[in-house]
DNA sequence: CGGGTCAGATGAATCGTTTCATTCAGCGGT
DNA sequence: ACCGCTGAATGAAACGATTCATCTGACCCG
């Protein structure tokens, strides 16, 4: 058995086996270039000092590492932990490791980890940016990391993305509100500077203008957070409203800010469908267990993840083939109790 | 600008700059030893060149790499994921980075992960044990990584451990819908072969036998996970249980089993809390959130993240005063509407 | 002017693995 | 008995950064 300071290489492996270096490594690796007799008593001798290959060193050698690092905005949105599942399903299916990065929408920390990342000599990066693509990524990709945008579709043709179509996205929300009779909307949302919300904002305002309403019929709120307390104050500004402006609906940018609202509505005795409707989006698993099942803009989110990560992989596989692709998904909209006045007074 | 193919080692940043190698790794990591003008003219090739360190070469000769691993039962889990974010506060300001693996509660996941983690030479692993501490982890140890056990108390005192007292949160729970005139209570929980959910259900049986009740006023219910889906199919069993074995309160073993049971309960027509309470665990953010607001037994969880960090760091790092560590935080109730029956027909 | 000091720079050795050109042994064919 | 062949094993080189013993030259002092 291997003592705790064993720190056991190949060398003693070999020693102990009474072989040469090249020889374990050959069996680490083309076993079957090697001789039955040989093999086992290098396997014993492995299994026996508790041999562990060395990753670095390997890499080092090789030139290439078996890990990705995949970058979001925030891991505790249920969105994006399973976009994450869908990468790392992908990816130990090709045997590389995941590096999980959380960057809380902020560019710094999003720059300390793609330092990070590259000096790993990941294999690729899978990310959704913070803001406009920085200059950070196009060194990156220059010096040879393969990078695929995640949830935010590539402005060229020279790079791999995975997006869903958020303009549309809104478009389907807003345009189901429409059709439910509500003429007073609102959009409750994150910064602009974020693409995704910036993109269902724009998607929103087609499906106004579109109904040939005026644009004061949608009221944007933007708020600073994407997350559950940012949506319970969005409501908390919109009641303060006048009477005759305070909206009918609400169509919020993620279902955290859906689910805050709905909460909020509820404290204040405004009841949901009948008296304010509201649409989510991502349909994360908590807004259909939601009190009132909220309806939301279905992203594949798995999906988004294996599709992002095949890309990656293929695009650092690379043989000379590799074409650049910007998939995008299509938005389902998903209508549950939130949004139905079937009961209406 | 640095080409695609570029490749940059010192030895190129050396050569432009017109010095030694030794001289850039001085640049590097000793500038103090290096004059200004020489310090200058690398600093100027580095740039130039695009030059980025490649770190499984410093590891390599360093022997100890600048990465953790945390294998978590289910990043889905807000649970773990705030867990995660205190990890990785921790581990970030030492200049770590974390990797993020999942293991779904299958050993077999647990297990290839740990290879991999072991094959990186992580400077240390952060682990919830799918299952019992399997033979694995205690060879990892053995070999000389560090292992601090994640929301699970070390068994000796021959390792490091954060947990929280499961226990007692199981009876501050029941107790507290005891006190709360309950009489017919259910246990809602994961598979017993979870460290977690096994010492939550002992607790709740102390607290029935400390108010002289029989063992079958706890109704147990034992489900396949600890999620939403988990949580409704409980209830629905529990409702069809003969009437006057019908619980009036249950205690969920997480707050994903507690919201599931929220919902269904709804879904079926009975008043949270006036025909039945309910109890979580963990107070994730969704659980003040929901609809009815959840009563949880609240852990620190971000705490209990930074905590394991700082004690896997310090036993890496140690020069030998490292002394094994088992911390216990206390669990807190945190009573809402969900459990208490102030309009009590 | 010789000797000592010291900051600064050097370059070979090292980490653990893989690779590949080379060696070796055994064997069949002539 | 010798040649050529093949399967098996060998061992040195290479990957890129760091380290450390060594070297260089400038400067000061007696």
């Amino acid at each position: 058995m291997a003592l705790k300071d064993a720190a056991v290489s190949v060398k003693d492996v070999a020693a102990l086996a009474g072989v040469s270096v090249g020889t374990v490594s050959n069996v680490l690796n083309r076993p079957e270039r090697v001789s039955p007799e040989t093999r086992d008593r290098v396997s014993a001798a492995i299994s026996e000092l508790g041999f562990v290959r060395n990753e670095s060193a390997r890499h080092l050698r090789a030139g290439s590492s078996r890990t990705v690092g995949l970058v979001v905005l925030d891991v505790a949105n249920p969105f994006f932990t399973d976009v994450a599942r869908g990468v790392e399903d992908t990816a130990s299916a090709a045997g590389l490791a995941v590096i999980l990065c959380n960057t809380d929408e902020k560019t710094a920390k999003e720059n300390s980890y793609l330092d990070l990342l590259e000096e790993q000599r990941v294999r690729g990066i899978l990310i959704t940016p913070a803001d406009e693509i920085s200059d950070r990524l196009t060194d990156l990709r220059r010096r040879g990391t393969p990078v695929v945008l995640l949830d935010r579709k590539a402005t060229g043709r020279d790079q791999c993305s995975v997006s869903v179509d958020d303009r549309k996205g809104g478009d389907l929300a807003v345009t189901h509100l429409l059709d439910s009779r509500h003429r007073r909307i609102a959009f409750v949302g994150g910064p602009t500077s974020i693409a995704q919300v910036a993109d269902r904002l724009r998607g929103a305002k087609v499906a106004i203008k579109r109904a040939g309403l005026p644009d004061d019929a949608l009221t944007v709120q933007i708020m600073e957070g994407l997350n559950v307390a940012s949506g319970r104050l969005a409501i908390q500004q919109l009641l303060a409203l006048p009477k005759r402006k305070i909206p009918t609906a609400v169509f919020c940018a993620n279902d955290l800010l859906a689910l805050g609202a709905l909460q909020e509505l509820s404290h204040q005795g405004v009841r949901v469908p009948y008296d304010m409707a509201i649409v989510g989006y991502d349909d994360i698993d908590f807004a259909s267990a939601a009190m009132v099942p909220l309806s939301s803009v279905r992203q594949p989110r798995h999906q988004i993840g294996r599709t992002a990560a095949e890309l990656l992989i293929e695009e650092a596989d690379d043989t000379g083939g590799h074409k650049h692709r910007q998939v995008v998904f299509e938005p389902e909209l998903i209508v549950r109790e939130s949004s139905t006045r079937t009961r209406r007074a």
